[in-house]
DNA sequence: CGGTATCCATATAATTATGTATAGCGATGG
DNA sequence: CCATCGCTATACATAATTATATGGATACCG
């Protein structure tokens, strides 16, 4: 290797990538399609390989630039990482921090956590990535999760926070007109909500409960927030966090003595983290709010 | 934010924080100091911050910038790890492959599984990482580690090998002098070679064998290489694994029947890598070859 | 089919970043 | 106590990178 090609050379390859032309990448990085362009060119001189084929309404990637796409992407997310650590001060509360959470819990439980987190301290920026995709921490994606499953890297500060208990949910005009099941075997009568897809939490249901994933549904979506949605607009009998049937007073929850699951939860900041008051302040009232949470979802049976 | 810094600023703030000056940074990029000096003050100017104290003898990193240094490092690991994939052709095994594993299979157990593999694969260019400290295979820090823990994350592809057989084995020297303990309590009156650290696997071994932990060792070390060449000096009775024993035929395995530990041992990949032919050949060498060393493990009991 | 809006490639001019040279500062050693 | 060495900071010339301007190719649409 004769020299180390630029590292902006990477940052147009990403753009380029994702934008689908040189033009567009241009547009996006406040550079010129020139500019871009001889990034490129210099790229593929370095590797010795063609990276995209030109063609006149833009750059098609080859399967080795897909192939390079994650790299590059972790480039991106680290260095947005580095500056969102290096623009906030060391010694006051302020600057971004970026959560990740499942899209449940970022928006039904997260919002009035963060409201009041903000409150306290005003120059504290939040970005939340509600997603199923779980960001990866290590790779700093994100500054602090709220995850179903127990970290196993020893690198990460977790804290568990406890169980969110899962129950049985419909909405009350539904059960007026249905009727409320008063046993499992009951549910077989009802238009049930389902899940499309398989998830770790779905495995864990049909192990605890076969019976439940006989059931046939006549509403299925993989969305867990489109589940939700169709709970309370009373399509049906599903599964939610007891806790959402609290600020909903028309979400009754039902069976609550024949069917109960409950999932870990844990919040979860990479150790190095500690020292950075901004996003040890942010942990400690994700671990307060959600513990109040969890406390709050009990006493909400029918 | 006005604008994004050149990303360059990036590897010339890690160069500087680890050379420690911004001359000696400047000659490891191949830049000068004046630049790489610039290079600072405008990453200063960017994040609002300040970065290095200067001094008339080298720059000193303030708190910020230590924090700062694990994201300019990813930054720099990923790099390589974008450079190393893209400098190999896609249908051929040429390229460098980076292997991570531990310092006792880094260096006693994979060099001969490795030169079988070269010699099939002359393109092929293997760099082996040898340390305890585990990289990161989500952060591309290695494309392929050998590991004793199964990993958890689901993007990887883990290849469970087998158990690696543990055992307590000394020098057939020591063993003329001392004479060779029959039983577990006979290890009191011999001289024990000793781990100085708590690691996953002596806790593992302590809560298998209480008593191997209250000998009293007359060589202790948190090194496994150490622990591995005291055994072969004679100084006393370790721990290694018994296939390191058939190589050289003055190291008796003893105890064969009293004591017994196993490691899990899996070959582990990100599972974006196997379509590129030189790491799919290379985790497969590692797999067959890992696989006939647990072969030969057994079988040579004293 | 002509008009328009993309896109990429290339040549040239302007800007920016870089290297060179030098001065100044502090530590080290004979 | 002065010479030396390594470091940073600054001034200036130069090289490299960038933006601008233009041409050619392709797709879309009335």
């Amino acid at each position: 290797m004769d020299t180390e090609p630029s590292w902006d050379f990477y940052r147009s390859f990403l753009t380029v990538l994702r934008q689908g032309s040189l033009s567009a990448a241009a547009r996006e990085l406040g550079l010129t399609q020139p500019t871009i362009g001889r990034h490129i060119d210099a790229l593929e001189q370095a590797v010795g390989a063609e990276l995209f084929t030109r063609s006149s309404n833009g750059l098609l990637p080859t399967d080795m630039a897909l192939d390079l796409q994650p790299y590059a992407e972790t480039l991106a997310t680290t260095a947005d990482a580095f500056l969102r650590t290096a623009s906030s001060r060391r010694d006051k509360v302020e600057g971004t921090v970026r959560i990740s959470a499942s899209e449940v819990i970022g928006i039904e439980v997260l919002p009035p956590i963060i409201a009041d987190l903000q409150d306290a301290y005003p120059g504290l920026q939040v970005e939340l990535s509600a997603s199923d995709a779980l960001e990866d921490l290590m790779n700093r994606e994100a500054d602090i999760a709220v995850r179903m499953t127990e970290p196993q890297q020893d690198a990460l500060l977790a804290r568990r926070i406890g169980d969110i208990p899962l129950g049985f949910h419909a909405h009350r005009r539904y059960l007026e007109r249905h009727g409320a099941p008063q046993t499992m075997a009951d549910l077989a009568g009802h238009r049930i909500i389902g899940f499309d897809r398989q998830t770790a939490y779905i495995r864990m249901m049909r192990k605890l409960y076969p019976a439940v994933d006989e059931l046939a549904a006549a509403f299925r979506t993989s969305n867990h927030l489109a589940h939700l949605a169709a709970i309370r607009a009373g399509i049906g009998i599903g599964i939610c966090q007891t806790g959402l049937a609290r600020p909903n007073h028309d979400l009754v929850h039902i069976l609550a003595d024949e069917f109960e699951m409950r999932l870990g939860t844990w919040v979860v900041m990479h150790e190095s983290l500690r020292t950075s008051p901004r996003c040890r302040v942010t942990f400690d009232a994700l671990v307060d709010g959600l513990l109040s949470y969890i406390k709050s979802c009990r006493g909400t049976r029918a």
